[in-house]
DNA sequence: CTGTTAGCGCATTCAC
DNA sequence: GTGAATGCGCTAACAG
């Protein structure tokens, strides 16, 4: 029973060819009715599965499209993926899973691999030590087509899907200032990545218009992660910063700078408030009526598998690429309570 | 440059036979240091890249693993694929993740694809609709191993890695009534799942064991969406029950509930507090001090491939398989503030 | 409509 | 240590 039977057991049981059998199994409009019962019945019979490995080699296709992906669990790539998965589900397509846990190092081999395996496709969100992209020439190489999502790639050749960082950021802070905070603290993430430079002028904008000075202490840079965000905002209140509100350029450190200010008695949001980029589990519980973009991650994922796929029919990369900027406000408007 | 290179591109250009450049190019001690220096130079001046595909074919294996979890986006979820990916990464394989979204018969057609794809192994958490496992029988008619993971599975030939859901929940309810909670609410998901029983069973446990009385009407069936917790809440609350606690069998259930509370401006964890199975993304917010099964996740999905690896490797499935509960328990006990 | 032939790219016998 | 031959399972010409 281990040897799992071919196209050409079924072939031979019935007494026709293995090509025939290959037709009926694809639904070719070129065998009878009759035939393709016949074969059904046959396969079903003897337990036959489709070998995919064996077609796709013939047909020089994966059917498969490879993600790149810092995280899986963080927030905003988990449900990038759930709309990457299901629209690939869509067209046939299965997807594989990379975690580049922000290294470079990995990144680079993880992509090798998924050249190697001939995926049709690539979706990268880059780690946040990628400032060059030399190691994805290979994809080009390849002819495999690959759009950059979330943090993005200005190499020309490349398409991007990506969240209008510098808006949201201007919203976010605008949000607070209307919410009555005055001396709002920026957690940044590292300046070499554009999505955190579009994030922080985000913020000085909104600080400008609304005429409240821009104070450079009140803007930290770390990696973002939750122990950064928790060591921000311990420095800043020992350090006797009078906040009164936090943007924070990623959720995970807006967690770990709540953890602190919880620890500390702080109330939030009546003493200091806070909102981070793409928080949705933060601020349903803490402010209910302050929806963000919850529905992001799957807007971009759905968004960037579309244009891949795209890609992917056409069997053409596009000389210059196109960027989408995919519309997720940060904030609905209809935020009811205040917090002062 | 659009025809890749293969290993006859190189041979040829060597002079050399294409047999002798595959097993220069896999190490094979049976070829000259020299002549495999020659062909790894030669493969990188040409950009060769093995194609996996054919190398899987030929070979019988696909070096990836198949995962099915009802959706990515869910904590417990995202932080299971994380430990697997990491797993499976290491020993040099490769996730395909799929979603089930709860429905049984995506179920059906994803491990069907996925066993055509030839994986090496099966990852499952099945749906909530999956109440029998003969869609399954293809896998062990394929010779595939498959390892449940999170939701239960007792039929025998197969492993199982699970939390102690009993262990949890009583944990869970304890921890509310050490709190001061005397009235405790349990949202529970559907009665045919173990799992959901066992923690609806731990809950009853620590009741008796607490003296309180168990009330049936205290107790909500439901699908546990965010929206199946925001309206048992609801009606919990128009139905005039004096509840001061609530456990929920899961996060989502419980962020719904608490958007209703907040809605209510029904303080927590004050007025009411609430415990998430899994709620990792709640807990830090609304009592740092409390600490839960936030490692499960990644916990299980380690646990789960690593035996799956071994299974693989050995090339062997057992007769009867195993269950392992993985050691997470729900809340550390230093937890220190009084809710009351 | 069906059969014949010929590979997809690679790894593995078996010779030498 | 290397080469020649064979086939993994399937599909795509090309005939007929």
């Amino acid at each position: 029973m281990n040897n799992k039977p071919t196209i050409h057991d079924i072939a031979k049981a019935l007494g026709i060819d293995s090509s025939t059998v290959s037709r009926a199994l694809n639904d070719s409009p070129r065998v009878t009715k009759a035939t393709k019962v016949k074969v059904l019945e046959k396969a079903a019979e003897l337990g036959y599965r489709r070998n995919m490995l064996a077609s796709n080699l013939r047909k020089n296709v994966s059917n498969t499209i490879g993600v790149v992906v810092p995280r899986v669990s963080r927030h905003f790539f988990s449900s990038a993926i759930q709309g990457i998965e299901e629209t690939a589900y869509s067209a046939g397509y299965n997807v594989i899973i990379c975690q580049s846990l922000e290294e470079l190092e990995r990144e680079k081999k993880i992509v090798e691999g998924l050249v190697e395996k001939r995926v049709d496709g690539l979706l990268i969100s880059v780690s946040m030590e990628t400032l060059n992209y030399d190691h994805l020439k290979v994809a080009k190489n390849s002819n495999i087509p690959l759009v950059f999502f979330d943090r993005h790639c200005n190499i020309p050749g490349y398409s991007n899907v990506l969240v209008d960082d510098f808006e949201s950021g201007f919203n976010a802070t605008q949000h607070l200032i209307e919410k009555g905070c005055r001396n709002i603290a920026h957690f940044s993430g590292p300046q070499e990545l554009e999505i955190y430079r579009n994030r922080f002028n985000g913020y000085k904008a909104a600080l400008i218009k609304n005429n409240i000075t821009f104070k450079k202490e009140y803007v930290v840079s770390s990696r973002l992660m939750e122990q950064d965000g928790y060591i921000s905002m311990k420095n800043i209140l020992e350090n006797k910063l009078q906040i009164d509100g936090v943007f924070s350029a990623n959720d995970v450190a807006a967690i770990g700078a709540m953890k602190y200010l919880k620890e500390q008695q702080i109330r939030i949001p009546e003493d200091i408030a806070i909102v981070g980029f793409s928080n949705e589990p933060i601020s349903r519980v803490i402010d209910p009526s302050l929806t963000t973009i919850d529905q992001s991650g799957l807007k971009i994922g759905k968004e960037a598998t579309g244009l891949l796929l795209e890609y992917i029919v056409k069997k053409q990369i596009p000389e210059k690429g196109k960027t989408i900027i995919v519309d997720t406000s940060l904030i609905e408007r209809q935020s009811s309570k205040k917090i002062k």
